[in-house]
DNA sequence: ATTCCTGCAAAGATTTTGCATGCCG
DNA sequence: CGGCATGCAAAATCTTTGCAGGAAT
C-alpha cells in the first residue's frame, strides 16, 4: 500500500503492519521499546498483535533497517532506525527520557584496542544513566 | 559459619547460601549471570533454590556489595563484586568470554557532559562486542 | 520468641513458536 | 496457486512473590 523508500525491503512483500511500525519509528525522536511500538501502532491501527511486532522487529533487525539503540537499566531493549546517525544517549533513570549525546568517544578507541588485543570489535554499547534537570527540580519541591 | 569480611553485611544474619554466592563471586575472574551463580553454588552445595539466588543478588545489590557489571547482547545481566576495580569488558559474541578493558574513557567525559547539560550522571555502561582470537581461528578452520 | 532466610510452587512478565488462515504477487 | 504475513493461543524463559517451615539472634 504505502510506498516506502527502504532499499533493503525489496524482495519483501507489502505489509501494512510493517509499514505502520516503520512509520511510528520514523516519527519518533528517541528509541522505542517493543511495547511502545505495539501501543503506538495499535492506537492508530487497532489491530496488530504483539507477536507480529516481535516478528517485524526481528526482521527489521536482520535487514539492518533498525538496530538496538540502548538498554534501560531494567534490560528493556530500545530500537531506532539504522539510517538515524550513530549516537548514544543519556537516560534519565526517573522519567526514562533519553537525551542524545553527539559525541562517540568509542570509535577511535576501538581501533587501538582491536590492534593491541586481536579482538575483532563489531559493536559497542555506551550509555550514561542519571537524573535529568526536570526530575532533579521536581525532587527539590517535595 | 564462615567469617566474612564484608562491613556492609553487619546487621544481616549469617547465611550459608549467601556466603556460598559470595565465595563463588570471589573466585571468579569475570562477571557471572544469575544462572551461572546458581549452577556453581549448586555444584558444590547441591541445595539452593533459584529464587534464593535472586533474593541474595537483590540484597547484595542493595548493599552495594555487588553491582551489575555488564549486559550480554541477549540482555542477560552479569554481576561482579563492587570491590573489584571499576572496569569494562570486551565480550565475545561467540563464546561469551569477557576480556577486561583497563581503560575507562567515560569518566572524564562525564564531567564535561554533566556540566554542559545539567544532567546529573550517576552511572554509565560501556561494552565492546566482537569476536575473540580463539573464535576467529576456529572459524578459519571450518 | 522474633525476625530473617529458605524452598517450593504459583504467578508475572517478556519473548518465542505452532498452526490455521489470510493476503500479496 | 505458492509462500510470506498475521492472529491467536500455547509454550518457553526469566524473574518475582506468597506462604509455610527452618534457622539465627
Amino acid at each position: 500500500m504505502m510506498k516506502n523508500h527502504y532499499e533493503k525491503l525489496k524482495g519483501c512483500r507489502a505489509s501494512k503492519n510493517r509499514d505502520e511500525v516503520l512509520f511510528v519509528m520514523e516519527n519518533q525522536n528517541c528509541p522505542l521499546s517493543v511495547e511502545e511500538i505495539y501501543g503506538k501502532v495499535k492506537a492508530k491501527n487497532s489491530s496488530i498483535s504483539l507477536s507480529t511486532v516481535y516478528r517485524i522487529i526481528d526482521k527489521l533487525l536482520n535487514l539492518e533497517i533498525i538496530r538496538k539503540a540502548a538498554t534501560l537499566e531494567d534490560n528493556t531493549s530500545l530500537y531506532e532506525l539504522t539510517k538515524d546517525s550513530h549516537h548514544h544517549y543519556m537516560i534519565c533513570t526517573k522519567c526514562k527520557k533519553m537525551i542524545p549525546i553527539d559525541i562517540c568517544p568509542i570509535e577511535e578507541l576501538e581501533h587501538k584496542i582491536s590492534d593491541s588485543t586481536g579482538f575483532n570489535i563489531t559493536g559497542h554499547k555506551f550509555e550514561l544513566y542519571g537524573e535529568c534537570k526536570n526530575c532533579a527540580q521536581k525532587q527539590d519541591r517535595s
